[in-house]
DNA sequence: TAAGAGCTTGAAATAATATTTCAACCTTTA
DNA sequence: TAAAGGTTGAAATATTATTTCAAGCTCTTA
């Protein structure tokens, strides 16, 4: 899985013509790898097997793009960041986030339901991303 | 508004046999008064003007106090606080962010969409506490 | 192939956000 | 009035994230 989800990020980069560089390469390989979401420290001493003393910019540089090309997402209820196997960008995500286990789960629904947009067009807001995390315990962990 | 909720949570601490102490109701009467959310450390700074030299400690106590009594949120993609006028717990929480002005509308939908409730069950999770962050523009802002 | 532009990285420092610990202090109850 | 349990004060520290600036790539174009 994460073999592949590097290859298709550097056919992206190459697309689009972004760098694939080796901390970015690293940065994915090594939350791609996670089985949970990894915090910007655990990346960054993690990338420090295959690099040398990477200092915090170095992970958060690397995390920020993937963000924007939307390889990897925030969790922002955990401060903690996973990879996206969706390979494209979409406005809005969703995380099943187990409090036992640490486990997430993204789904994809990448439209607001009727009730959201409702509130939005009631406010005349004009939405752009958005993200909902939803907490509670995985099937594993509810028994 | 601030004044009302204040009120509304001095009676709920009362049947509630909770403490209603000085820094629990400053914290909230700052939160309240506020017309954007404010990041722990303003709240913080703002303490200072009534408790003498308060310590990051008191502050995050209070709010957390408030959170757990549902009368206060906070906004995770902004490591902000805000008042909830809703005066209950409720355990979806939704806001609408608008990214330029700052401004923060929370909304009340109680209930999990369906969409959301499918995916919750697909999956065999038990679902606690969602919260969902749609960023963009307001009214205001985007004309 | 050299120069320049623009993006990317390295390194040090620092900022911003949040928690731990333990003693002291209320408040309620017995 | 003494014990129990929750709350606060204070200091220290932990965790998460950003700023700054110099150096290094990579691509383009002359």
């Amino acid at each position: 899985m994460s073999k592949e989800l590097l290859r298709k990020a550097e056919e992206y980069c190459a697309q689009h013509k972004l760098r694939f560089t080796d901390p970015r390469r690293e940065v994915l390989r090594i939350i791609a790898a996670a089985k949970k979401p990894l915090g910007a420290y655990d990346v960054l001493e993690l990338l420090g097997k295959s690099i040398d003393n990477p200092k915090p910019p170095t992970a958060y540089r690397a995390i920020e793009f993937w963000q924007e090309q939307g390889f990897v997402h925030r969790i922002e209820s955990l401060n903690a960041y996973v990879s996206c196997e969706a390979g494209h960008r979409h406005s809005g995500s969703q995380f099943l986030i187990c409090d036992s286990c640490g486990s997430v789960t993204e789904t994809h629904i990448c439209t607001l339901p009727e009730a959201f947009q409702k509130l939005v067009s009631e406010n005349s807001f004009e939405a752009g991303k958005w993200n909902l995390e939803i907490h509670g315990q995985c099937s594993h962990c509810h028994h």
